[in-house]
DNA sequence: CATAAAAGTGTAACCGGTTCCACTTAGTTT
DNA sequence: AAACTAAGTGGAACCGGTTACACTTTTATG
C-alpha cells in the first residue's frame, strides 16, 4: 500500500515550486511555461498523483457534488429518476451522493443533515413532507434544493419539477368516462403528499366534467410503502357499487394492487378496466397491455439538474422555479369500451 | 443568504479554545467539563453550526464515503442493489457516491479518477471487465474494491460477491430438463462478462447431466444494452430445430426478450417454456406468472458493503475473499411438462 | 537600445477542521 | 503542607490543496 503523493511532491520532483503545479492542475489560473507544464505531467504520471478533493473544496464549496434524497430506489420510477440524474449530472462533472429516506422523517432529517455538512451545492430531493425547519435553513445556506415529483406547499419559495399531476390524473379519468365508465374509482398516494392530493384533484375534475356522481367511497389514499395499496383495492371491490374502472395514481402501489385484484380473480378489462401511473417495460408485456400514464423521467431529470445547479452555474433565473411537464397517456388494451348497461 | 460559522466562530462565541469545541464534537478525543460542554452545545445550536466534512476528511483519510460504480441503475436489479447498499451503508453511518458506467470503460475509467480523487474507503463496483491498471492502482492505495455481480478473473485479488452463476443456471436447466425438454435454449450475457459464461457453463453442464445433445446454436450471449437479447431471441426462434424452453439468464435483456416472443406471437409455456433471471414484482403478475431465478439482492448488498468497509473497519480477513450466495429458484407456471413427443 | 508590458515562477497565507503538547487548576495521597 | 496525579484548557502546527502578490525573465514597442 503506497502512500499517496502530495502537490508537494510532485512539485519537489519536478523542480517547480506548489504554485506551478497547481496551474497546471487548473488550467487558466495563471500562464505556465509549455515546457514545464509538460514535465510537470509527466511527473505526476510517473507519480501516480491525484489531486484530493477534499482539500480542493477547502478552500471554495463544492460546486462539484448533488445530493439526491429519494424516497426509496426499489421504485422503478425512482430508479430511473436517479438515473438520469447521475447521468445528467455527470455530463456536467458533477458527483451525486445518493440517499434514501423510506419515507420517513426521522431519516430524512439526517440525511440533510449529513448533506449540510458535505456543503453540497445542491439537492434534488422527494421530500417527506416535514422538517420545513431544516430546508429553509438549506436555502439560507445558499443550497439550490429542487423538489422533484413533489412539493411541500408550506415551502413555496422551493423549486419544483414535476409532472402536471392534475392534468395527467384527469386526462385518464376523461379517457375512462369517455369509455362510458360510470363508477369509476382512483387510488392514490396519502393525502398528506401534493402528488396524492392533486391527483385525486384532477380526478374530480373529470368526473365533474363527464356528469358523474363523485362517490368518496371510490376515492381511496395509500401509503407508498407497505400493503395499503392492496388493502384500498380489496376495499373499491368489496364496495356495495364496484367501480368498472380504476385509476391507479400511486406508482409505488401499482404492483401491489395488480397483485390484488390478480388474487382475487378479476379479469382485466372484462370486469375492471385499468389505468396506472407507471412506465415500466413490464406493463406492455402484461396481458392485456395496460394503459399507462407515462412520466417523461428525463426530462424531470434534465430540469433538476439544471435547477439544483442554476445558482452555481450563475443563472440565478426568478426563484422560485416551478416546472411541470406534460405526462402522456398511452393507450394500450386495458380499458373495455362500456355498452350501455344501465 | 448567511455565511457559514467556524468553529472558530463558535470558540469565540463559547469563550473557548477550537481546541475545546473539536472535542465536544468528537466525543472521547479528549476531557470537556460537563458545563463547558453543554455551553458549546447551545452556542452551536444558536449559530446554526454544522462542521465541514471536507476539512475533517483532510486530516485523516474519509472512511466516511463508499463509491458505488455501477452499470446502470434503470436496470431494477441494479436498482434494487443500490437501494440495499444505500440502506446498509446509511446504517453505519457510511454515505455512497453512486456513478454509472452504461458499460463503457471509457466513462468506468473516468468515474474511477474520480473516486480516487475523493479518496473514497472503498467501491463496490460491476466492473465492465478493462481499466485493469486503475483497478490495480485502487488496490494499491489501500482501496477496499468490491465486484458485485461480476468480476475480472485476472484480478484474482480483488473481493467479488455474487450469486453461484454456475449453479443457478445448470438448477434451471436441470429444471427444464426433468420436465421433458430436449431442446434447451439460453440466452446469457457477453462472452466477455464472467456472469455469461459462467451461467452458459452451468447450462452446458446440466445438458451434459442430463445426456442432451448440445446444439451451439442454442447458446447465445447478448450485450447487457440495446436490443441484443431480442435479437438473439429472433434468432433462436428461426432456427432449424427451434428449443421448446428457453432460459433467460441477462437480467437486463429479460424484458426485451418477452416483448420479442410475444411480437412473434409466441405462447408460454405451450409452444415456449421460459425461466429467466429477474425478481421483479412483475414477473408474478405476468399471464402465466414466469418461474424465476431469484438473487438475493439484500444479501449481496449486505456483504458487498461489509467488505467493501472490512479494512477500515479493521478486521482485514484474509484477502480476496470471494463469497458466493445461492440464488433461489422459484417454480411458476411458464414451465410445460413436455410429452413424450420425439 | 532603453524601457514598458507580458510571461513565468516562487513564497507564504489561507481554507476549517484535528491533535500534540504544554500549561493551569483542582483533587489525592502521604 | 508538600508532592503528585488527573482534569480541563489553549496555542500552534498540520492536512493538501489554491491564490494573492512579489519577483525575475522574456518579449514587444518606440
Amino acid at each position: 500500500m503506497q502512500k499517496q503523493p502530495t502537490i508537494r511532491d510532485v512539485a519537489q520532483a519536478a523542480g517547480v515550486s506548489v504554485a506551478v503545479v497547481s496551474r497546471v492542475l487548473n488550467p487558466g489560473s495563471g500562464p505556465v511555461a509549455a515546457a514545464t507544464r509538460s514535465r510537470v505531467n509527466e511527473v505526476m504520471q510517473n507519480l501516480g498523483y491525484h489531486p484530493r478533493t477534499a482539500a480542493r473544496e477547502l478552500k471554495y464549496g463544492p460546486p462539484t457534488t448533488l445530493g439526491l434524497l429519494l424516497a426509496d430506489v426499489s421504485n422503478p420510477f425512482f430508479a430511473r429518476l436517479a438515473d438520469q440524474v447521475v447521468q445528467e449530472a455527470h455530463s456536467r462533472g458533477i458527483q451525486v451522493l445518493l440517499m434514501t429516506t423510506q419515507e420517513d422523517d426521522q431519516l430524512e432529517s439526517e440525511r440533510l443533515s449529513t448533506l449540510i455538512e458535505r456543503r453540497v451545492s445542491g439537492i434534488i430531493a422527494t421530500p417527506t413532507g416535514n422538517n420545513l425547519a431544516i430546508w429553509k435553513k438549506l436555502q439560507d445556506l445558499g443550497t439550490d434544493v429542487v423538489f422533484v415529483d413533489r412539493s411541500i406547499p408550506s415551502l413555496p419559495e422551493v423549486d419544483v419539477v414535476s409532472i402536471d399531476n392534475f392534468e395527467s390524473s384527469r386526462s385518464a379519468t376523461a379517457l375512462l368516462a369517455a369509455h362510458g365508465h360510470r363508477r369509476i374509482g382512483i387510488i392514490s398516494g396519502p393525502a398528506s403528499s401534493t402528488t396524492g392530493r392533486d391527483r385525486i384533484a384532477g380526478y374530480r375534475q373529470a368526473m365533474e366534467a363527464a356528469g358523474l356522481e363523485q362517490d368518496e367511497s371510490l376515492i381511496r389514499h395509500a401509503a407508498f410503502r407497505g400493503p395499503a395499496g392492496g388493502d384500498a383495492a380489496s376495499a373499491l371491490l368489496g364496495i356495495e357499487n364496484p367501480p368498472t374502472a380504476l385509476v391507479v395514481a400511486n406508482t409505488a402501489q401499482v404492483t401491489e394492487v395488480l397483485r390484488r385484484l390478480s388474487h382475487a380473480g378479476i379479469d382485466i378489462p372484462r370486469t375492471l378496466s385499468v389505468i396506472v401511473f407507471e412506465d415500466s417495460p413490464w406493463t406492455e408485456l402484461m396481458t392485456p397491455p395496460l394503459t399507462i400514464v407515462r412520466q417523461p423521467i428525463d426530462l424531470l431529470a434534465r430540469h433538476s439538474v439544471q435547477l439544483a445547479l442554476s445558482n452555481t452555474q450563475g443563472k440565478a433565473s426568478g426563484k422560485p422555479n416551478v416546472i411541470r411537464v406534460a405526462a402522456e397517456l398511452v393507450e394500450r388494451s386495458s380499458v373495455a369500451r362500456l355498452q350501455f348497461s344501465k
